[in-house]
DNA sequence: AATTGACAATCTGGGTCCATCTTGTCAAAT
DNA sequence: ATTTGACAAGATGGACCCAGATTGTCAATT
């Protein structure tokens, strides 16, 4: 069954991988890819930096299973939210923006601006955009699914439009917020602006 | 009448002041502050570097009224799309959005990240959110008036946070804009999904 | 499996020196 | 008014060196 599942590095380690790449996650953005030493992610860790080293060869490929995890991580828990049927669709697509956006906001310190750079140097751009085009789709799925599509249909708005909408309503917000807490407040407002059509009443 | 007008530094120069400050944003946009010299600025608006300190004692001095100038005009064009009642209310609020935000979008070069910085350090910080918060009151004005916050009246949402959402979009598009046509393309269409209320039938 | 201690090779940041650029000012010329 | 030419004081950037940090690997230990 499915030997060659595509994901180059997929076979299910243990729950301490995903940990170490927790607190590296934490650590990179906070000090960025150059500013931050194994050791300083080992120490993090509680982990020996040789400890370090048993799992990840070297700091590059400890940085891209970071990053790899990350976007792994953020679009599952974004996916669970977008698509939690229990919930009402305003909160469904706050939760989705809040795990894929919203998590990271006032988490970047101020030397981290070399992750993105450093991303695109070791070709994790692609595969950043693939996932973001991932979470783009899911919206738009949920955005048809509930109808609201249709409810501004008079506006030839396609879903693809919406949900490009509220994605740079989002990227936005990233920016003006300084908190997390800010940033589920402002997404909550554009949210229950663009479901208005579908009746808000209580 | 009005000896006293607030405006620290308005005695009426030329039009050769203003023309001088219009070329020096550009050159402070591409290559920011510190890489920008005295000499380039008067190169670029085909003046010698003394006839520019003729109109400017320092570098600085330079930087504070072409910032201030380019706030004072962007908002002056801003309002002016705002306002403009021969307009639909969607093109006026594009045009809005766009002489305040969308005129930059493309033009900020990769050195000229030490603005902001140096914005503040300046002391500008302060006017640059008053200049803000105008442009926002203005926008937030032109929702009340268009009827469209009381489209929404339902969803409970204020003009401010109808605005701030607005803005919020606008900030993102900045971002993802490659090109101000891409931004008013963007803004084009949150406008028109925030409009929808308002009965988007032709 | 993970730890400690240790290691050479390499990278980084600070410091100095020095040539060059830039600023701000001046006088003379148009 | 604006320009050209010139100037000293200061800022900037590159070259270089060096101490210390960091990386990646090893062996011995638990």
């Amino acid at each position: 069954m499915g030997t060659e599942l595509k994901s180059p590095e997929k076979p299910p380690d243990d729950a301490r991988r995903s940990r170490l790449l927790d607190v590296a996650l934490n650590v990179f953005l906070r000090y960025g890819f150059r500013k931050t030493s194994m050791d300083q992610v080992a120490r993090a860790a509680d982990v020996s930096r040789q400890g370090l080293y048993l799992h990840f060869a070297t700091k590059e490929e400890l940085f891209q299973a970071t990053l790899q995890h990350a976007m792994e991580s953020s679009l599952r828990s974004a996916s669970e939210g977008l698509s939690d049927v229990s919930l009402p669709l305003e909160e469904r697509l706050v939760r989705g923006f809040d795990a894929w956006v919203g998590r990271y906001v006032g988490m970047v310190g101020a030397d981290a601006k070399d992750l993105t750079e450093v991303l695109s140097t070791m070709g994790l751009g692609e595969e950043a955009m693939r996932f973001e085009a991932l979470f783009q789709e899911a919206v738009a799925k949920v955005l048809r699914a509930s109808g609201l599509v249709a409810a501004y249909k008079s506006t030839g708005l396609t879903a693809r439009q919406l949900t490009d909408t509220l994605y740079a309503t989002a990227r936005g917000l990233k920016y003006i917020s300084g908190t997390r807490e800010a940033f589920v407040q402002g997404i909550g407002v554009a949210v229950r602006a663009l479901c208005m059509p579908l009746g808000a009443s209580r």
